[in-house]
RNA sequence: AGGGGUGUAGCCAAGCGGUAAGGCACCGGGUUUUGAUCCCGGCAUUCCCCAGGUUCGAAUCCUGGCACCCCUGCCA
């Protein structure tokens, strides 16, 4: 397994966790990832598997991967395969230990027989609608449905012929018999079971007609797997009573805690596995690895590395507080990172023609740039430089606004790893835009500063003759608002427009001629990139992972 | 007859009766051939949702309010 190991900040549940391994009632702790395979994990599924993960590394203890599959029509192969292959990327090892729900369905049957026996759950024929009729609601208490008291041989029999196919969907279920009156609707008799007729289960086929509910699964397979603390979002803070109910009275030997925290919110972004398969399946973005989805999928084509993302989930930290976390710390995470680890590249977003016009060497001229400011041991490398270069359009100005530092007509400015220009002579085409620009070099400024002046600005650049073409993505957050559909809105009307911006007459250093997918890069003075799949020998794509800090934008 | 949670700076978050950590953001200043990075400094001057109370002492304990979130799927 990666080293995942970040100074860790106390939280609540790590205390909990200390105490029980303090206290002796625990010796070594077992904690599990239960995703439904039913979408691509998201950077919430993140912060749930760096702490569970995390939990165990940290103590010890070791981490299930298990697959809480028991809604086949929801669920697909697909999505088993994303989700192990994206726990694995964020640098997390299971080991053996990946599990299915549906593993557990022959001995979760068995469990709900022995509850039958005892008189705790019975067959009831309300249908769907009814047997919310009879639930009541949030303030008033529920009836007892008319078949609660049916006797335990009817309830036996039945239920089999409920496993048997005999019945058709909808028209039983196996319920616990709690309370209907009770204040929590958990416990108003929650359904077990229920019919699913036809429907091929990724996992089991055809064998079941019968699939248990979440409610009953989740604290049975947990307790089947011995796990210690099973560690659950908010909301199920209510089932918490059914999730000790189940386990306190079928025959399993171990007792899980349940623990609850609050899950992550992001600005900009949705989060809801509804959002997010109807942005993919509305062609509101490219796909699950969409760069712009907060997918771990997207977040990898982005360009975001396992050690960011993990990163983040620490700094966020673990509590039971709603919170809706800043754009700016993922931002901050990931460029961290990317600042120690990224070579520097040269590459020309959007090109403006210089000529040199005092610069009359025939072959170019290689002059050596460091692949890292900081970090020697990354190497340097050869760049060309020649008579005709490209600059960015943004770092010349005819007009400059107050404390511009780039090339004004008649002003100077280094060209990184390279000499300082003078800019002599604007040259605009019949629409006066800004075509070329001529330009002197002061060849005594190789390597060093210029007598007697100080030249602010430093530019980045490619030689024209031997620059790469290329295509770059930049990114910008997915929706234009920080909570996507406030107010009952549709959050669709929230997708902000300019999410994507394709340029797609990129020039770029001839080092990067031979990038690959996935590599990662630091284009000076702009930002982070990675190398899309999109990429052919041809075709070089770059995306956009992180823009550079910029204070001179902001003011 | 409702129930379950949560409230500490712009955001995240420590704190667990002994006098408000840290990160992000922001604002200065320094270094710099990336307006990056890095470095230094500032950023809740009795204040922790509010009001009472207990105490030598409270963000921490008690009482009463207020605000926000979740729960009426045969979804998870």
């Amino acid at each position: 397994m990666t080293d995942t190991s970040t100074p860790t900040r106390s939280n609540f549940i790590r205390q909990i966790i200390e105490n029980d391994l303090a206290t002796g009632k625990h010796e070594h702790i077992v904690t599990r990832f239960p995703p439904e395979p039913n979408g691509y994990l998201h950077i919430g599924h993140a912060k749930s598997i760096v702490l569970n993960f995390g939990l165990a590394q940290s103590y010890g203890g070791t981490c299930n991967l298990r697959f809480d599959d028991t809604n086949p029509l929801k669920e697909d192969v697909e999505f088993v395969d994303s989700i192990q292959a994206d726990v694995r990327w964020l640098g997390f090892e299971w080991g053996e230990r990946v599990y299915f729900a549906s593993d557990y369905f022959e001995q979760l049957y068995c469990f709900a027989i022995e509850l039958i026996e005892q008189g705790l759950a019975y067959v009831c024929d309300l249908n769907a609608d009814d047997t919310r009729a009879y639930r009541g609601t949030l303030t008033e208490p529920g009836r007892a449905s008319p078949y609660r008291d049916r006797a335990i041989a009817e309830n036996l029999d039945l239920f089999m012929r409920m496993r048997a196919g005999e019945f058709a969907d909808g028209s039983r279920t196996l319920r616990a018999k709690i309370d209907m009156e009770s204040p929590n609707i958990n416990l108003r008799d929650p359904v077990l079971y229920r019919i699913k007729h036809g429907v091929i289960h990724h996992q089991t086929g055809s064998a079941w007609c019968l699939y248990p509910t979440y409610d009953y699964t989740h604290p049975l397979s947990d307790a089947l797997e011995g796990i210690t603390h099973s560690l659950c979002t908010l909301e199920f803070e209510d089932h918490r009573p059914l999730y000790e109910w189940c386990i306190a009275h079928v025959s399993v030997s171990s007792t899980p805690r349940q623990i609850e925290f609050s899950r992550l919110n992001l600005e900009y972004t949705v989060m809801s596995k509804r959002r997010l398969t109807e942005l993919v399946s509305e062609h509101l973005v490219q796909g699950w690895d969409d760069p712009r989805m907060p997918t771990l999928a997207g977040l990898r084509r982005r360009g975001y590395t396992p050690a960011a993302i993990r990163d983040f989930c620490e700094r966020i930290g673990i509590t039971k507080s709603d919170n809706l976390v800043e754009m700016a710390l993922l931002e901050s995470a990931i460029r961290d990172d990317l600042d120690v680890t990224a070579p520097r590249r040269m590459a020309v977003l959007r090109p403006l023609k210089v000529v040199l016009t005092n610069y009359t060497a025939a072959a170019p001229e290689w002059m050596i740039a460091n692949n890292h400011p900081k970090c020697s041991e990354m190497g340097s490398r050869a760049l060309p430089f020649s008579r005709e270069l490209y600059i960015d359009r943004t770092d010349f100005a005819e007009q400059p606004p107050k404390d511009f530092k780039r090339l004004i007509p008649n002003g100077e400015v280094r060209l990184r790893n390279a000499y300082v220009i003078r800019c002599d002579e604007v040259i605009k085409d019949a629409s006066g835009e800004v075509i070329e620009l001529r330009a002197s070099v002061d060849f005594a400024t190789l390597g060093k500063n210029p007598e007697g002046r100080k030249v602010k600005g430093v530019i980045h650049w490619v030689a024209a003759a031997t620059a790469i073409a290329a295509e770059v993505r930049l990114y910008d957050r997915l929706f234009g608002v920080p909570i996507p559909g406030a107010g009952g809105n549709d959050y669709r009307a929230d997708l902000n427009p300019n999410s994507l911006q394709v340029l797609t007459a990129c020039k770029v250093e001839p080092e990067l001629a031979t990038a690959t997918a996935g590599e990662r890069f630091q284009f000076e003075r702009e930002g982070y990139f990675v190398v899309d799949p999109d990429t052919t020998p041809a075709h070089l794509v770059f995306n956009l992972t992180v823009g550079l800090r910029d204070t001179w934008a902001k003011s």
